[in-house]
DNA sequence: ATGCCTATTGCAACGCATTGCAATAAGAGG
DNA sequence: CCTCTTATTGCAATGCGTTGCAATAGGCAT
């Protein structure tokens, strides 16, 4: 936050955009902002993570108006919700670019996608078929290459 | 099933092979099994609608029994886990080959994968980096062909 | 400053999935 | 057929996420 207490942009003039849509700006939102402005841009955090955080501001928060506000936010395109290798909800904050991640199944790591790997994937689809993919929708779940190389074909779950 | 009550293989044979392995041939088991065999090969259900219909044939099922059972029976590639674009588990029965799922977030359409394209996404991952995609874990979701063309630059979710 | 319209909230209930634990029952061996 | 080991079950509780509904409160217009 600033050194006069207001969010940094796009932070900031968030309650003037939902005004300017006809929704209101209110103290449960700017809580959610508030928790929002503080993650690095470009992080991705859990749902629950970011309740669990909004409660810590204020005792009185609720679920269930957490996950509205994101809704609300991803509309203004300010997150992007995915899904971990677990199917959890993750929030991607001001994505930027391609961001995705693969996840090992059998050494339970999870990377970012490189540029080079999204490039290479989206081409892909692209080519066979037309198809656009979201590649920070989901978590890609395989093997990496040094398990790959370790146990070459065993089966995974 | 087969005339005599039988069920048709894999799964009339699948209590030996539990028992081979220190495991136990249950009635809860059987209920998951008879379920099973009912449904197309290749086919994939939600665990939820798992969960119903052993419900419709023994009323006294309990979802963590079920959930456990298909545990067992993904340890013995009989089915596959995965997840819909909503995160939510859905199983493939017998699965054969590279079988996935992608999802139109505009038209909110699934298709299974071709195995043209399921070879150019396994392929374009293992070139850039060696990772060796599953890709029937999860749905990929973004737009299709068709609404990639009406609405080329739009945000989504 | 007041009033009105309706977006938003909080609550309660539901659905999906997982987990710990004590009681039960496979099934192998005698 | 009986015994013993322990895999499995059922239950209850927990966590995540969504939804319907009545009450509340933004915020625009007067």
């Amino acid at each position: 936050m600033n050194i006069d207490g207001s969010l940094p942009e796009p932070w900031g003039s968030i309650g003037d955009r939902l005004r300017g849509r006809g929704l209101r700006w209110t103290p449960q939102r700017e809580t959610v902002i508030a928790v929002l402005a503080d993650t690095v841009p470009g992080d991705h955090v859990t749902a629950a993570e970011l309740v669990e955080r909004c409660r810590a501001r204020d005792g009185r928060t609720v679920p269930s108006t957490v996950y509205r506000t994101l809704d609300v936010l991803e509309d203004l395109g300010l997150v992007r919700h995915g899904h971990g290798a677990d199917g959890r909800e993750e929030y991607h904050v001001l994505p930027a670019g391609e961001h995705g991640h693969l996840h090992c199944s059998s050494c339970s790591a999870t990377w970012e996608i490189t540029p080079r790997q999204a490039e290479a994937v989206v081409t892909a689809l692209k080519g066979a078929g037309g198809f656009e993919i979201d590649i920070g929708h989901v978590t890609l779940v395989g093997r990496c290459a040094d398990c790959a190389r370790d146990a070459p074909a065993s089966v995974r779950r």
